[in-house]
Formats: C-alpha cells, structure tokens, sequence
DNA sequence: CGACGTGTTGAAGGAGCTCAATCTAAGTGG
DNA sequence: CCACTTAGATTGAGCTCCTTCAACACGTCG
C-alpha cells in the first residue's frame, strides 16, 4: 500500500492532481519517480520572463507566486496566483515561447521538470494525463472568471470576490480556511489582480472592513461572516472545481 | 497518400489541431474518423448553458459561438468568441458541469463528439493528444490577454486591440484578412466582450473610424493600415501562438 | 405602414483615477 | 537605543473616462 505521504519532494503535485482523477498507487509512484531539479526564489524574482523558451515545466512546492502581463502604456496586469501544488509552467513550456511573465510573490521552492519527461508521463499513464488536462482546464476557468470579475463587476464586488477566491484556494491547498488565511500580497498587487489602483483598491477594502465583512491584520485576513462575503463578492465556487465538504456553497 | 481535401465533416478540426502539431496521413484519418453528429443552431440559440452537463465535445464546423457569464447584477460578459475549427466544449465536458454559456452568434453547424471518444483518440494516438492539448492552452493564452484588455486598457485602445485579434484568427482560419474581414457581431456583443457599455463601444468605433483607423459598412470592417491599427491597440499576436507569414508583426 | 432591433448623439452624473500629503511599521546603521 | 530611511497604507481634492438616461435615425421585416 503505497503512502501518501512518501516524503518524495513531488507530493504537492501528486496531492494536487489526485484531486482531480483517481491517481493509482503507481500512478503516484511514477508522478513521484519524476525527474526534477529544485530551486528557490526570493520575493519578486523572475521565475518566466515574457519571450523565455522555458525548457521546463515548474511546480510550486512552497510559497506564492504570480503571472502578469505589462500593457503599452506600462500598466501591469496580473493574471492569475498560484500556491503549493499548482503546475505554474506547464503553459509556458508547451507552448514554446512564454507570452507572459511568472515571479515569486514570496520565498519559493520550486520543482522544475523537463516537460519532455512531463509529456512522456501524460501519454504513458492516461489517468495522470487526464489529471493534468484537467488541471489546465480549471485554470483557464479561473481566467474566464476573471475576465468576467474584471470586465463587469464594481471595485468594492470585485475586491470581495478575490478574497473569497483566495480562502477557497488555501482551504483546498491545506494552508488556510475560508474563515481565516494569511496572504502576502501588498495592495498594489491585489489591485493588479483587479484593474484597479492601489487607492482604489484601498479603499474598497476599507469599504468591506467597515461593512463588517472582513477583518485585517497585516496580511492575515479573517471573515467572520463567509455568506455575506461570498454575496458582496457574487461569489460561487463553481468555477474553481473543487468539491470539499467544508466549503460553504455561499 | 491521405488527403487532406478529404470531404470528411470533421476537417475543419483536422486543419485546426494540424496547426499545432505534425500530424500523420493516419493521425488525420483517426479524427476524421470520430463518432458525430451534427446539430445546427440559429442566432442566439444556446450550445451550453451554466450548469449543464454536457455529454459532448464539439466542433465547430461553420458560423460563429461566443462564451459568456451573466454576473450578480445581470450584466453579461463574453469571454471568448469562436470560429470554424474551433474546439468548443472540450472544457466544459471534460469539466463535468458548464461553468458558463455557448450560444450561437450566427447561424452555426456543429459537430458533436462523444467526449469519450475524444479521450480515447487523444491517448491512443499522443501526437493528437499534444495537438489538443495545445489547442486549450493557447485558449487560456487567449484568455489572459482578455484579462489584461479589460484589466489595464482604455475603451479605444479594448476596442483596437479586439479587432486586431479578430483580423488575425479570421485569417488562420481562413475566414478573411487582416486587411478586411467581416464579423457579424452587434455593438453591445462587442461592448459585452471588452467590459464597455453599448454605447461607449459605438463612441469608441466612431473614434478609431475619424482617426482612419478602420472603416466599417454594415458588419464588415476594412483596416488600410494594420501597423497603426495594432499600434492604437497595443497589439502583439504572439499571444496567439499563430506563425502564419502573412501575417505582420506590428 | 408600424414595429422592432440596432446604431448614433447629447447631456448629466458617478465610479474610479491622479496627484500629493501624511501616517505607520519595519528595518538599518551609528 | 535612537535617528534615519523606506515600503506600504491611508486620506483628501479635483478631474476624467465611462455610464446612464433619453431621444432620435435607420433599415428590415411582418
């Protein structure tokens, strides 16, 4: 009986996709068996830079990090977070050419496979290939999500909803709950993620502690009341795909 | 020697997936040979709707889709906007239940595949499988430089850049040119698909016209001048993940 | 012909931006 | 331990891009 909690440095990912199709003790195996190099990164540093032709494929094995684009006129846009487990580069790699930028948010371990060794593992063991097609799959319908937060929702409903987003995503990732998670992201990136500028996206969140919705301290948020949350943020979690039982479904 | 004028319903798929890798005479004839049916839509009609669970994968075989969400307040937006080729629902069957709406724009044909019978071609024949897997993550690709466009653009420069990225994939499919195209979309669909209302994408319209950016009649849409056009719109094709020579680079 | 969907135009209001000052907390060096 | 620096957060005031509301124009189709 293979365990689960092989100490093999690969087991973010092996947790992350067992949640997306039932993994085989083999499956794991050969997901843990994975070639890999490990590498850290410190707050801001550049793990793609747009035009890379990364040769590998990347897992997060601890900390945050984030893509982002920069536009013409020098805004910058962020386009997704990822946290412990999440396939950051898989994108990148396969496509060729990177078309956005991927840095640490915070101090980062990360696992970098060569995606040759990533395609033959898919192709070989069709259950992980489904995993990470699925895995591919959520992520392009958090963007959608996204696109949607950032292209018809007001500053104060978007600003809700991101946070909402987070607790869901650390509560599945194991590093928090939907009651209360630390983030260490400073205003000017939330708002990034938003569309919104940094005093702006003060404000709002001013709006939302004021309303009694969360509370703050330092980076740590607390959310008292998650259904008033969820509904001032037009929250559902369909979109993230995940089924935890702990998950209030607003 | 397998043709690839073979009037098989399913070559506009063969065409798209042949774009991203290099498939063999039997790879084509694999697809071509899928288990389908074919469903026609009117304008309007819905392919998909939230929360379904679609059994399907389909292909769109002429007209054209878009994809949206209705968020909390009623507004709508759209998130993706799909052409002959184009690999609809393989997200939304592969994810179990739709996390957003398919509806017709044209009038559309459309080949539905059981999406087992997919799963099994991809596996069997991994060159296919790559192609496909490709195909979502250029979708996502497209997907992040829709968040950046809300996200970060002003209206005119939304409006450019949407009309620069419709130019290019009519192009790839070859559906029209980057020097004139038609696409028949009404000005709140396009308002809806870059986070304007109505009546700011007609002003933003009128704008790139006065400027001689573009000029329209009915629905079609001539560009004199694609590097001011892309310039106005702050729009790089790389994110397409298309090397097609006719197509300029700003 | 009237009805309807679509696009255009004007005027007024507002959500969010810009600019700039102030405040706080956490270093850092002496 | 304290002065100094710096990154981040907050607040205010004025402005602008975009929205809202409403009227009107145009073409199509019953």
């Amino acid at each position: 009986m293979a365990s689960l909690t092989d100490n093999g440095a690969l087991s973010p990912m092996v947790r992350k996709l067992a949640a997306w199709a039932a993994l085989s003790p083999e499956d794991e195996r050969a997901i843990l068996e994975l070639p890999y190099t490990v590498r850290s990164f410190s707050p801001g540093g550049y793990i793609v830079r747009d035009g890379d032709k990364p040769q590998n494929s990347c897992v997060l094995l601890s900390g945050f990090a984030y893509r982002h684009k920069i536009v013409g006129d020098g805004g910058r846009q962020i386009l997704s977070i990822h946290m412990k487990g999440d396939l950051v580069d898989l994108h990148n790699s396969l496509l060729h050419t990177a078309d956005h930028n991927v840095q640490a948010l915070s101090q980062v371990e990360l696992a970098c496979i060569p995606h040759e060794a990533v395609k033959e593992l898919a192709f070989a063991r069709p259950t992980v290939g489904v995993a990470m097609w699925y895995d591919t799959l959520v992520d392009a319908s958090i963007h959608r999500e996204w696109i949607a937060n950032v292209g018809r929702r007001d500053g104060r409903t978007r600003t809700a909803h991101l946070l909402c987003e987070f607790g869901v995503r650390l509560e599945t990732a194991g590093l928090g709950s939907t009651r209360e998670y630390d983030m260490p992201m400073t205003q000017e990136q939330l708002s990034d993620c938003t569309g919104l500028t940094p005093v702006h996206m003060s404000r709002s969140l001013k709006a939302l502690e004021s309303e009694g919705l969360v509370r703050r301290t330092k980076r740590a948020v607390s959310i008292d009341d998650w259904g008033r949350l969820a509904e001032a943020g037009d929250f559902r979690p369909d979109y993230l795909h995940v089924t935890m039982p702990g998950i209030p479904l607003l």
